[in-house]
DNA sequence: GATGAATGAGTGTTCATTCAT
DNA sequence: GATGAATGAACACTCATTCAT
C-alpha cells in the first residue's frame, strides 16, 4: 500500500467536507439548528463523528461556515449585476428578480439564514462579519437610488430592503402559493414613474 | 391557623404566574426558545423549578401561553382601530402607526413571535390557531384596500403586510437607530395619491 | 362558633383517615405503590396534601398501616376458624375455603400485599412484624398437621402453604377465569385419605 | 492510527453490554424496578449513563431484554427435558428438579421475573410475548399429565404449576434455609402411586 | 484519513415533603 | 382541623465532544 499522494488526499478531504456541509445544511434548514444533532449529520453524511470533528471544530463552526458561504453567494450575485448592468432602474429590476429567484431555488438555505438572525445566542463572532457585508450591500443600494435621482436615497434603500425582505419572509412562511411575481411587479411600480 | 382564603391564594398564584411569564418571555425573546432552559427561567424569576410546573404543564405550554397572549394583544388593537375609525385611509394610517408603536413598546414579544415563525420544530398544535387569526387579519386588510378603491385589493393587502413586516424585521435587527418614522411616512405615499 | 367537642373532632379525624386509607389502598393496588403519588391520593380522597401529612408521617407509613391492617384481617379470620372448629380436617377445609374467599373478595388488596413482598426497598421495619405473624401462622399449621397424624408435620405445613400461595399467585395473574374451586378440591385430596 | 477492527469493537461492545445487563439484573432483582435508577446501574457497572443509552433505548428496554432472556433460558431447559426423555413420570421428575436447580442457580433472575408479574404498570408490550410462552409451557404440561393417565390433565397441570410456583415463591422469600429437596420429594408423591 | 466507544454536564420533568396561613 | 403554594433533590434521558486505536 503506497501512501496516498497529496492530490489524492486533498480530493478525499474535499469530498468528505462537501458531504458534511451539504448534509448539515439540509438538516439545519429542515429541522432547525438545535433540533439537528451531530450524530445525525454524521450518519446521514455517511461519515463518522470523529471525522466531522477533524474538519470542523464543532457544531457551531459548521454552522458558521455554512452561513458565510451563503453570504458570499449573495455577494457574488449582486456584484455580478452591479458590474454588468449600467442603467440603475435595470439594475434594480435585475436585483429584485435575482433575489426572488435565489430564494425560490434555495428555500431551505434561506429559511436557515433567516431563522438564525433571531438566535442571538448562536453566532456572536459571525455577527460582525455578516454586518459588514450587510453594510456594503446597503451602501451599494444607496448609491443605486442616488443614481435613480431619488430625494432621500438612504431611506429609500432601507425601504426597498425592508420590502424585499418582508416579501421573502412571507414567501418562506406561505410557500409556493405565494404570488411572488405579483409582488415583484408591485415593488417596481414605485420606481417606474421616476425612470 | 385557618388556611389562606381563596382570594389570598389567587393573588399569590397570579403574582408567581406573572413573574414566570415575564421572565420566560424575556429569555425566550433574547436567547431563543431552545437556548433557554427551564432552570434558567426559574432562577431568573426567583422561583423553584417545581413551582413553574405547578402552573404550566411544561416548557412548550409556557411558550404557547405567551404566543397566544401576544396574538390576542394584536387582535384587540386592530379591532379597536377598525371599529372606531370609518375612513379607510385613516384606518390604514392608524394601523401602520399602531403596529410600529406596539413593536416599539413590546420588542420582546415580537422578537419571540417572529423568531418562532421559523422554528417549525416547535409549536405544531398552536399553528392552526395562529393561522386562523392571521387569515382573519388578512381578510380585514383586503376589505380595507377594496374600500380604498384599489384595483387588486388581495395582492395590495399582501404587499402592505410584507412591507410592514419587513420594516419590523429590520427594526428588530437594528434597534432604536432604525428610522421607523421615516419608513412609516414612505409606506403611506403609495396610498396618498389614491385618496 | 363554639369549639368542636372532643367527640366531634374524633369523628372528623376518623372520617378523614378512613377516606385517605381507602383511597390509598385502591390506588396502590390498581396502579402500584411507586406509580401512585401523594397528590393523587389526596385529590381522589378529597382532602388536602397537608391533611394527609397530619395523619401519616409519609407515603411509606401510609403503606405500612395498610399492610398491617391486611395482616390483622387474616389473623382474625384464621383465629376464628381455629377456635370454633375442633376437627383438624374440617379446620383445614375451612382454612382453604376461607383463604380463597378472601382473595376473591379483595383481589386488589392481595395484589398489593404480594407485590410488595418483593420490594425489599420499601418496608424494612415492617418486615420483622410481618415475619412474626407469619411464624405464628406456620406454627398453627404445623400443629394442625400434627393433629391430622401426619409423619412430618413441619414440612407438610410448608408444603400446604406453598400450594395455597401458588394457587393464589396464579389466580391473581389469571383472574376470574382461573378454576379456583377445582384447585380447592385438589388440595384436599392429599388429606382426605388420611382422615 | 487505523480505526479499531470490527471484531475489536464487537468485543468491547459485548463486554459493556454484559456488564450493564448483569448489574441491572442484580439491582432490579434486589431493589425492584422502580427503586433502581439508571444512574445507579451505570455507577455500579462502572460505565457512564450515556453508554447505557448507547446500547439500550431506555430503562424499560433494558428490563425487557433481561426478561426475554430469562424466558428463553427456561424455554431451552424445558425443551431439552421434553425431547430427551420419553417416560412421563421421569419427565415430571426431571422438570421439577431442573426447575428448582434453575431457581437456586439464578435467584436474581427469578426474583425479578416474579416481582414483575405484579407490576402491571411496567411492561405492557412484553406481556403478550410472555403470555404466549406461558401458554406453550402449560400445553406441554397438560400433554404430560395426559400421558401419565390422569383423569383431568388440564387442572392437574394447573395444580402442578401452582405447587411449583408456590414453592419457588417461598424459597425466594426464605432463602437457603428453605427445605427445597423435601418439597421436591413431596411434590412427586402425588404421581408416584399413579405410575 | 478515519472510526465509534465512551463521557458527563446538561436537559425537562416529577413528586414527597414542608410550612405559613 | 385544614389548606395548597412552594421547594429541591432526584429522575430518565440527550448529545456535543474526546480519544485510543
Amino acid at each position: 500500500m503506497s501512501p496516498r499522494s497529496k492530490a489524492q488526499n486533498e480530493a478525499i478531504r474535499s469530498k468528505s467536507i462537501f458531504l458534511i456541509k451539504e448534509t448539515a445544511l439540509e438538516l439545519f434548514a429542515h429541522k432547525g439548528y438545535h433540533s439537528t444533532s451531530i450524530s445525525q449529520i454524521a450518519k446521514e453524511a455517511g461519515v463518522s463523528k470523529g471525522l466531522l470533528y477533524n474538519y470542523f471544530s464543532g457544531k457551531e463552526e459548521l454552522l458558521e461556515v455554512l452561513l458565510l458561504e451563503a453570504a458570499e453567494e449573495i455577494e457574488v450575485e449582486i456584484t455580478e449585476i452591479m458590474e454588468t448592468i449600467a442603467d440603475p432602474f435595470e439594475q434594480l429590476k435585475q436585483l429584485t428578480g435575482q433575489s426572488f429567484l435565489m430564494i425560490k431555488n434555495n428555500l431551505h438555505h434561506w429559511r436557515l439564514v433567516t431563522s438564525l438572525a433571531f438566535q442571538t445566542d448562536v453566532l456572536k463572532d459571525l455577527e460582525s462579519v455578516l454586518n459588514a457585508k450587510k453594510e456594503v450591500l446597503i451602501g451599494q443600494m444607496v448609491d443605486l437610488f442616488r443614481r435613480l435621482g431619488m430625494e432621500d436615497p438612504v431611506n429609500e434603500a432601507l425601504y426597498f430592503a425592508a420590502l424585499v425582505d418582508g416579501i421573502i419572509l412571507h414567501y418562506m412562511m406561505v410557500g409556493k402559493d405565494y404570488p411572488l411575481e405579483k409582488m415583484e411587479a408591485l415593488i417596481l411600480t414605485r420606481y417606474q414613474n421616476i425612470k
